[in-house]
DNA sequence: CTGAAAGCGCTAACAG
DNA sequence: CTGTTAGCGCTTTCAG
């Protein structure tokens, strides 16, 4: 490997004229510049990311907190989306980006000590287990750390409008004429609970009375557990002409379930999803469902991130975004008969 | 940040000593062994990879070369699969995952360069451009690489058995009495050939005369490209009982662009799809198709680039996989009446 | 405008 | 069993 030596001595000067002229730092020459950036061409010269950064003392990385076992991780449109912007967003600043999970013997999932060792800028918590002490360690740490769907207990995070979007989703329900409207609830974090209380607002505020019977559990991404969701839902004890599933995989999968059950969504019964993700806009019928807007998760993700690493404040670090409602055949109005 | 230094001092040993044993090399007493490592967790020493890798000449990482505009890189649940596979069996050897793409202003484009800068001791290819001179370069780099779905010039690379597949796929609906099956293929890459082939040669075994206008050009993993298709198809001047989509989510966008024509899936012609994504699993009708083994690409990929940092070499360098029929309701017998 | 020198934190002979 | 020493490749004062 060719290192700034090599330059400096084929170009009769010292290293510290070739490193200057590489960060474009201090008063040189043009002609020395010139010089050394062709020496440097033709001897193939890479610089030596590692060295530099073991003198700067930071690593001009941000990690990526991403498990793989909840909620399938990556596997997830959501997830990947939001990575995905993102990673645009950093690389376009020159960070580089590795992936963090709670896996890996070395560091005994101890995120903020493998941050730590790695010496990295600043860390994404995409989709992770916020219960964990090792988490908390890290946004309680002075590594820069912006979170998703954090709770309120740690900040700085983004979200969408849980509670809004829920509860305009169900209002589409209630517009509609549904008042018999099921709510299957992802699992205990406290976007969930947002989004019951959404869906409970709506009820009361159109004089809908609560049913808890309506409220089932389910699980967020799970075929399994929406299958049994529905199952459950379907043997309730009540009459249900709406179901508002907690994602939009789940209420697709629904779909089949439902069909299996002699029921035709969008006629029989509408349903609800949750997101966004583009299977909803392509499955018949079309889903109804909330749209995050992860272009703009992403986004800001990466600039707070920046700023923080820059030692500027996020002046409000809990920042709930609007979600849209996107319409679909999968609701209708119920039948006249019930 | 606290250093071996540090610990020497409080232990009254050298920096030597303290490297030592958190490196478990050369002989050191169980006493001070146990020493260094008291003093080490109560003043909070967190080794610095950085210089440690600066002496090492490595870095303990791999990069993921993976691109986000072409077939919505991680979007696609194959490559988020392949890759979360792909990570935990890194990680489980202790290596660190950095995500590599074409963007990124500071290395132009250049991933050796990028690679080299890095000091990454391999680089996977997951989700990239082929004919690009940049990946050549990497390929032909002295850096360990393995690829995925990589042209026959290079190698390492793995890649599922899509001759086979594809033909098994074919077989399977000339088996149900299709002989007017229409084949759209993806994009103009190698492994579209090898599945174009397949489905030839299903044909050419059965006796079933190969009708151009029943190839189509399409797009892998595109909405508006798989509608475009469909209309192709249905206009193609020849009737046609089945239809073998470029992967999953084509088909299952499919399954609405045909039931807007007034066609029904399953019932007046059949579908099928490639990869097996979970979605395919969930539609109604149950989507037929071939399953990739993404676990098996995901885990082998990184084997191989770990015995190749450890200098080993490939025995059988293009590996080709299996992959499984998954038989569904999108494929009948097409109707007596043609 | 350029260079000498002192590190960044750690590892790896080699000596003792 | 432990310490000395010489770097890894680069940046950064501080002189000149």
């Amino acid at each position: 490997m060719v290192t700034i030596y090599d330059i400096a001595k084929r170009c009769n000067c010292s290293s510290a004229t070739v490193s200057k002229v590489f960060n474009n730092v201090g008063n040189i020459s043009e002609k020395k510049r010139r010089e050394v950036l062709a020496v440097a061409r033709e001897l193939g010269y890479v610089p030596n990311v590692t060295a530099r950064n073991l003198v700067k003392k930071h690593s001009n990385t941000v990690g990526v907190l991403l498990f793989v076992d909840e909620s399938l991780g990556l596997r997830h449109e959501l997830f990947a989306d939001i990575l995905n912007y993102f990673r645009s967003e950093m690389e376009a600043n020159n960070y580089e980006i590795v992936l963090i999970s709670e896996k890996g013997t070395q560091w005994e999932g101890d995120y903020l000590t493998h941050c730590r060792a790695l010496r990295l800028d600043g860390v994404f918590c995409l989709c992770c287990n916020y219960n964990s002490e090792s988490i908390r360690n890290l946004f309680e740490s002075d590594i820069p750390v912006v979170g998703f769907e954090a709770p309120s207990s740690l900040s700085p995070s983004i979200e969408s409008k849980n509670f809004e979007a829920s509860k305009q989703l169900t209002e589409y329900l209630i517009a509609r004429g549904h008042r018999d409207i099921a709510f299957l609830a992802g699992s205990d974090l406290h976007i969930t609970s947002d989004r019951i209380e959404g869906y409970q607002a709506a009820l009361r505020e159109h004089g809908i009375p609560f049913d808890e019977r309506l409220l089932l559990r389910c699980e967020y991404f799970s075929n399994d557990q929406g299958a049994l969701a529905t199952k459950l839902l379907l043997g309730c004890g009540k009459k249900v002409t709406a179901a508002m599933y907690p994602d939009d995989f789940t209420a697709i999968a629904a779909y089949r379930d439902l069909a299996r059950a002699g029921i035709r969504v969008g006629k029989d019964i509408s349903v609800t999803g949750f997101d966004g993700i583009m299977m909803g806009r392509i499955v018949t019928p079309q889903l109804a469902t909330i749209r995050q807007d992860t272009a703009k998760i992403g986004k800001t993700a990466a600039h707070w991130l920046m700023k923080l690493i820059e030692g500027e404040q996020i002046a409000e670090p809990r920042l709930r975004l609007d979600a849209a409602m996107l319409e679909g055949d999968s609701v209708a109005s119920p039948h006249p008969e019930g």
